[in-house]
RNA sequence: GGGCGCUUAGCUCAGUGGGAGAGCGUCCGCCUUACACGCGGAAGGCCAGAGGUUCGAAUCCUCUAGCGCCCA
């Protein structure tokens, strides 16, 4: 059979992924009598397309799962996407803003006003606004899914779940009622994070911290009594405001005297304490700073210690209110510039300075944060955490690389409550209903008819809707169908890996596991995977507003999604991060192209191949040599997968197919493929193909389609897919250290000759007659024995051998450690060349002996180092003092020539 | 302010106690009947700096510098 001469990815990867779904490979069922393996999947946005982060993180698990499933697991993927809650809000009101959605919302029954003035969510109603959420997630929802496929996932497609159905909801809710039930949910006052223009409360997990270069204001407080007045210095003059206190420092001797008076808050005139309190930093301006207990959150616990009053000047949208006196009704900036041309005017205003500090912004849309007072739902964290934090210390759940589990440690242990209260519409609406009546609270997991307490009908459901997290957080075992008691959780949980990037370790990982702990009693996962985050070649985050992104759909479409999958594996080493360019996708498609060309030799040369003993008895070196090669690498492969070492996986694989198989076997077994003798092309031809089969199926996690293709183009296949097959198994019967220890000489003996004659200029095709001087009796064997290699691979018209061999006039030379190479020539040599070459050879081979010796005239190194070391240094003494001699005696004669 | 990580060939990165590696790029020679997405060959590095531990350090420890990330 002859293969195309070039790969047609698109037709392969569309063929194939079709062929093993109609075939319920990616099926994973309850099977008592297997193992499991189960992955469940990072739900990626439902609006979101492939971006790199997800191409390389599913390739990831789509190794390890097709890696398992081979290896005769039970290997489930459980599939989804997350209903993304802010972001899908933010995103349907940007669109409706800017009336791109008009198509979707005439499709919900909408009524479209005549003209096209901008839409928000309150022109639609809440009821509008979800429909509109569910039309969008309709027609984005899919799109993911696809790409997955497309990237070539073996997910359990019939398994798909999404964090708002039905099933998932429920679980949310179940959730929602124990935890509340069991007193970790309470609604309460609280200082949050508020973004002003999603109007919603955000965790601190959701504010992202960007240093500014702002002013530092230096503001002067009159005392109340006397003369004086103690300055403060502050970032954010608007809030004074609101201040209730000013605050210093115990043991700060500027302020003793004041402690405990009273100043006159300017422009508002209010009488305000000087308190003392620890937590001030005497170092940060003045050391005296204003207490501005609604609007920050230190100040909130300052004042709180202090019984300080708790003022608030700003509405939801962050302008000011009634609070504000004669500044209500501004914007928090134009309040600020108000306040400094106020306090300015006033004489108050002592001196502004130059000053770097980090605000928060909204993740979503970026605005800077508020902190507010506000009411909302709360997890009390820290009891469920304690559980959390000890299974990772028992190293029940391993996290690789294991140093996130400090990051994990730090941030658990010093755990806050959680607020999962949303003032918005899309997502899980909590199930708490308010009684008008009597004011109190319902919880429950279906609509109740009236207040558990007073009985009253005039109940309400809360307007709030829960983080997206808080579904996520039940993901590893709601997609499973908990609550239900499932054969699929039986046997499924927990799941044996997570794989996800280090900066949702907070968000979600602790989340899965402080959930999966309190409601399953049992981790979500074995071990978590931590892959690294993908940069441009230059180390910059990629983002579509600086034009760096690398789209994996584009590079499947240039150069086919194995390709890229490859690339991603090859360059996954275990650090923070991971530099991609298009170059490296381009290399690896080359490595794609080698391996199809390699089969493509192969299934020209396999006719009529007898399958019947794999691998056939074979005394050959080269098949001795390859299986033994073979049997290493395949131990390498599955360690190296074990352990998530997918860089090692796939460049062990890469060099052992590029360099041992193609560029030494496949040329050696040519001999016997193309020879007379029937046995011996036999026997050739098992071989190769036992090997070929190994590749692919060595190859098939990470590149599956192609190893697909030629799969099914095998004269013999032992599977009917190679996604089905067994993964390769180590043969210490195949391991042949003599084997190895001879091909290593004749590799280099081959070289050599190949430098002589490049570095001569020897035309590649001109045979020319070769001499090699050794007096080791196994090289002499080594040559006779193998002729025809010199022949086939050097261009050898002959080889002379022997312990007397004299170097013939006009030949160039190599000298290795046991035996000079010579390879006469017509014509003249460049003998300045070629002393360049062999002094500076007789430079390191001296260098290193030195440094041999300088160990072996040790003789603390001949005490303490261990033997096989001495062993090995001696060794490499005497090999260096046979290599120095011959290069010396070469040199001499070369100066005589 | 606290913590983590990185610094090795021109570029991107492997290598974590015993002779400095790969890919890309560069240079030289080849359209050799699987592959020019290829074949053969070559050049290129005081392993950031300083100190220490060790018989022995790119590798372990300490400090310094530069870069990056996370948390407050």
């Amino acid at each position: 059979m002859e293969l195309p001469k070039a790969y047609d990815p698109k037709r392969a990867e569309e063929k194939w992924y079709a062929f093993w779904e109609s075939r319920h490979y990616f099926d994973g069922n309850v099977n008592g009598s297997k193992k499991p393996f189960a992955i469940v999947i990072p739900p990626p946005n439902v609006t979101g397309g492939l971006h790199m982060g997800h191409a390389l993180n599913n390739t990831l698990q789509d190794i390890v799962i097709r890696y398992k499933r081979m290896d005769g697991y039970e290997a489930c993927w459980f599939p989804g996407t997350d209903h993304a809650s802010i972001a899908v809000h933010v995103l349907i009101e940007k669109g409706l803003a800017k009336r791109e959605l008009d198509d979707l919302l005439q499709a919900i029954g909408y009524p479209l006003p005549p003209d096209k003035r901008p839409l928000t969510r309150y022109d639609l109603g809440r009821e509008y606004f979800v429909k509109l959420g569910w039309a969008w997630k309709e027609r984005y929802g899919s799109r993911i899914r696809e790409q997955l496929r497309a990237l070539g996932c073996s997910c359990d497609w019939r398994r798909e779940s999404f964090t708002l159905d039905e099933a998932r909801s429920r679980a949310v809710i179940e959730v929602f009622v124990r935890l509340y039930e069991e007193g970790f949910i309470y609604r309460g006052d609280r200082l949050v994070n508020w973004c002003p223009r999603c109007q919603t409360v955000l965790s601190d997990l959701e504010v992202e911290r960007e240093e500014i270069e702002g002013q530092l204001y230096y503001i002067h407080y009159p005392l109340a009594e006397g003369e004086g007045f103690i300055t403060v210095a502050t970032t954010r003059p608007e809030t004074m405001l609101g201040d209730t206190g000013v605050a210093v420092h115990p043991n700060d001797e500027r302020y003793q005297e004041l402690i405990g008076k009273l100043v006159i808050l300017p422009l508002v005139e209010r009488k305000i304490p000087i308190i003392a309190d620890e937590a001030v930093d005497k170092d940060f301006g003045t050391g005296a700073v204003k207490v501005t207990p609604a609007h920050d959150p230190e100040d909130f616990e300052l004042g709180r210690r202090h019984g300080l009053k708790v003022i608030n000047i700003f509405k939801a949208d962050a302008t000011t209110n009634e609070n504000a006196g004669p500044y209500r009704g501004l914007d928090r900036y134009e309040a600020r510039r108000r306040i400094l041309d106020d306090l300015k005017a006033q004489g108050l205003l002592e001196r502004t300075e130059k000053h770097i500090y980090a605000v928060g912004h909204c993740q979503r849309c970026h605005t800077v944060i508020e902190p507010l007072i506000s009411t909302q739902w709360f997890v009390r964290m820290k009891e469920l955490a304690e559980p959390a934090i000890k299974v990772i210390e028992a190293g029940e759940i391993q996290f690789i690389p294991e140093r996130w589990t400090k990051v994990y440690f730090d941030w658990m242990r010093n755990i806050k409550d959680w607020p999962i209260s949303r003032q918005l519409w899309w997502g899980h609406r909590i199930p708490a209903w308010h009684c008008a009546a009597c004011k109190a609270i319902t919880v429950a997991r279906q609509a109740p008819a009236a207040c558990s307490k007073c009985g009253s009908a005039n109940i309400k459901q809360d307007e709030d809707v829960l983080d997206t997290w808080f579904s996520s957080a039940l993901w590893p075992f709601s997609v499973m169908g908990w609550p239900e008691e499932t054969p699929e959780l039986k046997y499924f949980y927990p799941t044996q890996l997570l794989s996800t990037g280090h900066d949702i370790i907070f968000f979600w990982v602790a989340r899965m596991i402080m959930m999966g702990l309190h409601f399953m009693g049992k981790i979500p996962f074995e071990r978590v995977f931590f892959h690294p985050i993908i940069k441009d070649e230059r180390g910059q985050k990629m983002s579509k507003s600086k034009g760096n992104v690398i789209d994996p759909l584009e590079m499947k479409e240039k150069h086919g999604m194995d390709a890229l999958r490859l690339t991603l594996a090859a360059l996954c080493a275990q650090g923070k991060e991971m530099r991609l360019s298009v170059h490296d996708i381009e290399g690896y498609k080359k490595f794609l192209n080698k391996l199809w060309n390699a089969a493509r030799f192969s299934l020209m040369n396999l006719d009529g191949v007898q399958a019947t003993e794999l691998p056939p008895k074979t005394n050959a070196l080269e098949d001795r040599w390859i299986l033994s090669r073979l049997s290493h690498i395949i131990a390498q492969t599955r360690e190296n997968l074990e352990r998530y070492e997918f860089n090692h996986a796939a460049k062990g694989l890469y060099d052992f197919v590029w360099h041992d198989f193609c560029d030494w076997y496949l040329e050696m077994v040519k001999p016997r493929l193309y020879g007379s003798d029937p046995a011996a092309k036999a026997q050739a031809q098992g071989v190769l193909l036992t090997v070929l089969i190994d590749i692919l199926k060595l190859l098939h996690p990470f590149i599956p389609f192609i190893t697909e293709e030629i799969w099914q183009r095998l004269p013999y296949k032992p599977a009917e897919s190679v996604m089905i097959a067994p993964y390769p198994q180590a043969h210490p019967e195949w391991r042949d250290d003599q084997a190895e220890q001879t091909m290593q000489k004749l590799q280099a003996l081959i070289t050599a000759i190949r430098t002589i004659r490049s570095e001569m200029n020897v035309p590649p095709q001109k045979k020319a007659k070769v001499f090699i001087k050794t007096d080791a009796i196994s090289i002499q064997q080594l040559v006779r024995d193998y002729m025809i290699f010199f022949k086939e691979l050097a261009q050898a018209s002959d080889v002379v051998v022997g312990a007397s061999v004299e170097r013939p006039k006009n030949a160039p030379r190599m000298v290795l450690e046991w035996a000079e190479v010579f390879v006469p020539l017509e014509g003249l040599i460049d003998l300045q060349q070629e002393y360049k070459r062999l002094y500076q050879e007789l430079r390191e081979a001296r260098a290193g002996l030195e440094a041999t010796l300088r160990k072996l005239d040790n003789p603390e190194f001949l005490e303490r180092a261990p033997e096989e070391v001495i062993e090995k240094e001696k060794r490499k003494a005497q090999e260096f003092k046979d290599k120095i001699e011959r290069l010396e005696q070469n040199l001499k004669l070369l100066q005589g020539a």
